[in-house]
RNA sequence: GGUCCAGUAGCUCAGUCGGUAGAGCAAAGGAUUGAAAAUCCUUGUGUCGGCGGUUCGAUUCCGUCCUGGACCA
């Protein structure tokens, strides 16, 4: 595994224009797209996912869109794994790996190769329910017993945090060593020669395209792709948090109008893309662009060109 | 026209028995190693509707005016 080996990536929050952008990457250079995009993985999520349609890829080979049914369940550990290997069987045949997404953890995992072990569904499912009755504070002390050091790494309130650390613990018993502390083999090296490609754009540019993108998908029939999703019952966790999808549950039970409901996705939109800058700003080494300008489309692909030929 | 209620942070509202105010939401910033479109943290000065009066001191009491609502004519 080199480090001389090359990978393009993407990213940009949401609506920002990432998704014309890759194609026009893609033809240019001869890429294929992985996406990098923890909802675009579900079939059935279209419109309210913002995927991509088949007439605008321009023959340009997409991975990971549709892979799973919104009653499955889905991980950044399942996309490492199977995007280490697509990028391995690009790197094999010479051709450089090119991730687009917004999904920042999932990018993240990838690039600082996050270790991560097998571990038993069944077995964490069962874990996840003897917690469950317990108070977010006593979890918090268990963790504290377990680990000062890890404790000290979550906050008291997020408890969802408490939660994992307190079954990677459990788990980790039956794997090799417990984990009292961090993993040892963080990386803060990339392992791969990685070239991120950031694109943003002013903040009220940006929110009126998030407004004007959720308008759209309404007058694409979002409601009836959320309310056939609605009626199926059968979301996993992951699935039923997309935004475009969980605002709707209200409507469906007659608590608000469809209206309240636009207005909130536009919300949770906004605060997304918020969240996701402040996560590639932060975690990820990113040469950014501001697509504001006429000229950074230009200035990416000469980039990206001296990149390659480096 | 009369009576009553309301007018406090961008929004919804609490509160001050007179010593110039605080929650939720929004917004901004931040964290982020198996739910990440998730989860969590930090940040609250605003002519307390206007003008006058009483008072050492009024957003709080009194008068008046404006705006919205309800009821009575």
């Amino acid at each position: 595994m080199s480090t001389n080996e090359k990978l393009i990536v993407l990213i940009g929050p949401t609506a920002v224009g990432k998704t014309s952008l890759s194609i026009d990457i893609a033809e240019k250079f001869d890429l294929d797209v992985i996406s990098g995009d923890s909802m675009q993985v579900y079939q059935d999520m279209d419109i309210l996912t913002g995927k991509i349609k088949p007439e605008e890829t321009r023959g340009i080979i997409h991975h990971m869109i549709d892979i799973k049914k919104t009653g499955e369940s889905f991980s950044v550990h399942d996309f490492k794994h199977e995007v280490d290997n697509l990028i391995d069987t690009y790197h094999e045949d010479d051709r450089i790996p090119f991730i687009v997404g917004g999904t920042g953890h999932y990018i993240r995992a990838l690039i600082y190769d996050y270790d991560f072990h097998d571990e038993d569904d069944q077995e964490k499912r069962d874990l996840m329910e003897k917690f469950d009755k317990l108070s977010t504070t006593i979890l918090y002390g268990r963790l504290k017993e377990i680990s000062e050091e890890l404790a000290a790494d979550v906050h008291p309130n997020n408890r969802q945090r408490i939660l994992r650390q307190l079954i990677k613990f459990e788990l980790s018993e039956r794997i090799s060593n417990r984990v009292t502390g961090k993993d040892s083999n963080y990386q803060q090296v990339p392992k791969y020669d990685t070239f991120i490609v950031g694109l943003e754009r002013e903040r009220s540019v940006l929110y009126d395209r998030i407004n004007q993108r959720v308008e759209e998908m309404f007058e694409a029939g979002i409601e009836k792709e959320a309310e056939k999703l609605y009626k199926e019952h059968s979301l996993s966790t992951t699935a039923k948090s997309a935004i475009g999808f969980k605002e709707f549950i209200p409507y469906f039970e007659g608590e608000c109008s469809l209206n309240e409901v636009k207005e909130k996705i536009q919300q949770n939109t906004r605060q997304f893309a918020k969240r996701q800058l402040t996560f590639f700003r932060n975690q990820l080494d990113v040469e950014w662009y501001d697509l504001d300008e006429e000229e950074s489309t230009e200035q990416i692909f000469k980039d990206i060109s001296e990149f390659l030929n480096k």
